[in-house]
DNA sequence: CTTGTGTCCTGTAGGC
DNA sequence: TGCCTACAGGACACAA
């Protein structure tokens, strides 16, 4: 579910609500959902650190603690993090971090996709291989048509897998790379070495667009609620979506019914007649 | 190196 | 109603 917006509107509305916090006491209740290390010395190591800053690379989110290690959460498919009370109980809990102010950090997951990691910056090279590798966000200055063609041109793989491959486009989903595709007016299942120069300057600036576009209107929420603010409430882009699981829906630009396919084993939704 | 496929896990929607 | 299948936004291991 959470893509780069979703998981960068979580990091701007969760900050002030952890910044400066010590965990007190943490709580597992799916030991499968600790990646590394062991849970024992996953919870041993939290206790008494204090959260200093918050980031984020792609999809995952980095919570920098007082000892130099960082708590890196990955919410995959269907993952939550909600900030509430010690008495809360939500469903599907799976690790609640206990704050030194009566409040608790739950990761919320219910397919137990989503990872939580405790590691050293010199830890992540061997634990966590894709944050290593990953690509440039969109967001950033220097993601621009060069970049995208510079991959792009050596790669035969359909548009839409190739906008997927977080060493490419770092925090792309589902979502934002079928959004990005029909706003450049590019068919997903294009070759990716087969967009001439001009297109790669519309996919470019489609994604940035996209992509930007999602954190300002504070993610995505479809009609399954696996993505919410961290206070329960819902992000807007979902009123804005153009093609995403809008089968048989007109298109906005030439009124004919978008269409969905299967890429890569995932859902594609574009228009055949504005995407060439 | 690249590419396609299967797998992790659980809940839900839709067909019969 | 109940059963069965397909599918869900991600990432990675693996084989070819």
């Amino acid at each position: 579910m959470p893509e780069l917006p979703e998981v960068e509107t979580i990091r701007q509305r969760i900050s002030p609500l952890l910044l400066g916090k010590t965990i007190t006491k943490v709580v597992v209740q799916r030991p499968d959902v600790v990646g590394f290390p062991e849970v024992a010395k996953f919870k041993a190591g939290l206790k008494d650190k204090t959260i200093v800053q918050i980031g984020r690379r792609g999809k995952y989110l980095l919570l920098f603690l007082s000892d130099n290690k960082i708590l890196i959460i990955h919410l995959r498919l269907s993952g939550h993090l909600r900030v509430i009370t010690d008495k809360e109980k939500p469903d599907y809990e799976r690790v609640r971090f206990g704050l030194n102010d009566r409040t608790a950090l739950v990761f919320i997951e219910p397919r137990a996709l989503g990872r939580v990691y405790l590691v050293t910056p010199a830890e992540i090279p061997s634990i966590l291989k894709g944050l290593t590798k990953m690509g440039r966000e969109p967001i950033e200055e220097n993601f621009n048509a060069n970049y995208l063609y510079s991959f792009l041109k050596r790669r035969k793989a359909k548009i839409k897998t190739v906008l997927l491959d977080q060493r490419v486009c770092a925090g792309v989903g589902n979502i934002y790379s079928d959004e990005a595709l029909f706003l450049a007016k590019i068919n997903p299942n294009r070759p990716a070495n087969s967009l001439n120069w001009t297109e790669v300057q519309r996919l470019s600036r489609a994604l940035k667009l996209t992509v930007k576009n999602g954190i300002k209107f504070l993610g995505t929420t479809m009609s399954d609620q696996r993505y919410l603010l961290p206070d329960g409430t819902k992000g807007r882009f979902q009123e804005r979506l153009k093609v995403f699981r809008c089968e048989g829906k007109s298109c906005p630009t030439c009124g004919k019914p978008i269409i969905r396919t299967r890429i890569g084993n995932r859902s594609s939704y574009f228009c055949p007649i504005c995407q060439i």
